[in-house]
DNA sequence: AGCAACCTTTACGTTAACGTAAACTTACTA
DNA sequence: TAGTAAGTTTACGTTAACGTAAAGGTTGCT
């Protein structure tokens, strides 16, 4: 049973068009260090790593992360993490990250819950606009 | 039982204070049209109100909505909803609003997996360097 | 009176994350 | 062979959310 996967190979606007971003975009993140795709003369080929990456990128944004926060992210996979001082530093870092998220997770909801009470407001009026 | 509340009037700098913003951030939000405080002379005086608007604003802010977005959200519960139209945009805007979050939501949780399966590995390697 | 601590307006500067345009190179195809 | 579709680099432009500085008014000590 030889392992061969999908294509594994895209071209810059293959991943725009499935992400839904523009080439400036992509390029734009390769500037910044958070993509690194191959190059076949000049043309960038990514591959299922970029791919990846790019979906992080872009939850990351969803999330309010700035480029270089998901890049720093990004490191903390890479690294082969040997010394304990900087463990520790990873570490300080993940637990900001957390602290943050669950701050988020509670802002969110109570908004989530505004949200409901105003769209019950908003139908129950839309009833009474509709009875009379 | 008269009800005296407290002071429930706010210099610039007392705000600036309590929510850790410089007075710059605060009149840049009154320019954008989502906090309004009365005038001495010159001077502005803020009440409870704007108080509150200042901690919507930020929380706001936690969550990636950019200040116009979170005046749209003011204007939610301000305008009388008198026609119905406007009644069903209101409500496309808050089901939009309730979609993204609920992304967020998602986005949230599995970050924190992450981080938190990130925070093992560290934890783990960080015991095998001590015991060596 | 003087100055220190506030407040004000006006206005130009800054950063992140791209947008947009110009000028150019392959690669395919009618 | 001319065109067109996709790629490239270079570089200036844009927007949001303030930062920062200048120049000045008001209040309260001392």
């Amino acid at each position: 049973m030889t392992s061969k996967i999908s294509p594994t190979k895209y071209s810059i606007s293959d991943l725009s068009k499935e992400f839904d971003i523009t080439t400036r975009s992509i390029r734009f993140y390769e500037d910044q260090g958070l993509v690194s795709p191959a190059r076949k003369g000049q043309t960038r080929i990514y591959n299922q790593r970029d791919k990846v990456r790019l979906k992080l990128i872009l939850r990351g944004k969803r999330l309010g992360f700035s480029l270089a926060e998901t890049g720093r992210l990004f490191e903390l996979y890479d690294v082969d993490k040997t010394s304990a001082k900087q463990l520790n530093s990873i570490m300080e870092l993940i637990y900001n990250k957390k602290r943050d998220l669950m701050q988020q997770l509670e802002d969110i909801n109570a908004v989530l819950i505004e949200l409901n009470d105003l769209e019950d407001n908003c139908q129950e009026t839309l009833r009474t606009l509709e009875t009379k």
